[in-house]
DNA sequence: GTGTTGCATTGACCTGAATCAATGCAGATC
DNA sequence: GATCTGCATTGATTCAGGTCAATGCAACAC
């Protein structure tokens, strides 16, 4: 067994101290394919693994990194749930998106040579820091590694457009709902059944709704069907529903 | 002079053939900075011309690639207006962008290594084609390359998240216009007054607006003297008041 | 226990933008 | 010139989702 429960979340125990599990972290990490026995040899992936200095934990509203600041790293999520998020001159926050473990964050702050944003645990987190300088360099040496950084910025793009499209509220709710659960499938959690662990007003206005409709939507689900809801607890009971749903959203 | 009208349209004239040009065209390419003087060696500069081909005409309608294709090579636009698109299993359509000369497209196909929506011309186009194999081995030798493409890449991120807001009409319209304007300026073409070769129907998807809504903002701004419309043509006469309208969209 | 705090939910009402339905208008075609 | 065709504009009406205002409810402090 591993420090990992099926929710994602981390048990009270140090994974930092814990290199025996290296291995089991790297393998839902997005640079996974990079890094592991896939091709690799043991330079190269010492040569990677020499450059990532493991971070955390970070609480529930604690800073991983902040806009504006000097862009010097990328950071894939090792545990945990981080939320991107930018506020306006107002104090209006726009949510970009939420990060699972073994998802890269920071890719975006590549061109301005600054964070573009702010990345905030929603709850115990843990992050791998690549150095950026360092990993470019690494990516002339060795193209496996450049070839998964193109992969990560290229799908990126994708994913940043999936919600821009016009869609009614239910459609949304029932992409996102997939897509968390594809993502957790993604890296081998349970895909039916787990915690929305940011509060409804972040999936509110990352899905450019109100709060207030996330709850009517998410409770008329759960009258159809769809799913049951228990606080931030999900699980999805009807997946083709849901599917047929939010069919204009996730085309693939 | 040069072949390129102050509307960014070709003249009835063929550039293609027109090699004593080709710098100058290069200059508000995606690739300038990686092409020209700035820094590259001969031989680098050579080596990147080799791996490009011209290609065009294409005419209003004309598909530049198309969804679903393998993906082989990304493009910049040297001429004209390219439109990117998705369409959903009924045929609803998703305008992703609009993309003007010295801009790149198909960098979001390189991780689904297809290409994940149209590209479509809007008037006369002619692309530049780099064939992505190459680019790549050649990015792993230059490593200014490499840096100009992890720059594009993350740029586009920032870019398709930049409308993923929830904002009335009238500050989405603001934001489009003047970052229309910031792209033409970018591109050395008349930030003032340009022409909107879209339809107004591919505005308003673009926006997730109704194309009644675009009418309706665009003839507000123009009685409250913001812009002067005449069909596709468009001056903006105050852009201090369309900046005030769009700050929450545009922080940059 | 009793507050208090922070979300989440529910209901009543309102509104911005969509939709529906003409009408206008310029450029192509005959 | 007359007729089409494809957008664009304008007005009337509708509605999805937002806003406002309570209320519920669990975790925590005292």
């Amino acid at each position: 067994m591993s420090q990992w429960s099926q929710h994602g979340r981390l048990q009270p125990h140090d994974p930092i101290a814990d290199d025996g599990d290296e291995v089991h972290f790297c393998s839902t990490c997005a640079f996974g394919s990079a890094c592991l026995p896939a091709g690799l040899d043991k330079t190269a992936l010492n040569e990677l693994h020499m450059l990532v200095g493991h971070v955390g934990p970070f609480h529930d509203g604690d800073i991983v990194f902040r806009s504006g600041e000097r862009f010097g790293a990328v950071f894939a999520v090792r545990a945990g749930m981080v939320k991107t998020r930018q506020l306006d001159d107002e104090g209006h926050e726009q949510v970009l998106g939420f990060h699972l473990p073994g998802e890269m964050i920071g890719l975006d702050a590549i061109h301005p040579a600054k964070y573009p944003c702010d990345a905030i645990a929603l709850d115990t987190v843990f992050v791998c820091r690549f150095s950026f300088p360092a990993l470019s360099t690494l990516a002339t040496k060795i193209p496996d590694v450049q070839g998964r950084l193109f992969d990560l910025l290229s799908a990126d793009i994708g994913k940043s457009a999936r919600y821009s499209g016009d869609h009614a509220a239910d459609e949304r709710l029932a992409a996102f709902l997939l897509d968390l659960s594809g993502r957790y499938a993604a890296r081998g959690f349970a895909p039916n059944a787990f915690r929305l662990v940011m509060p409804r007003a972040d999936i509110a206005n990352f899905l450019r709704l109100a709060a207030e409709t996330v709850s009517r939507v998410l409770r008329r689900f759960q009258d159809q069907n769809l799913i049951r809801v228990d606080g931030r607890e999900v699980e999805l009971t009807d997946k083709a529903a849901l599917r047929k749903l939010a069919r204009h959203i996730l085309r693939d």
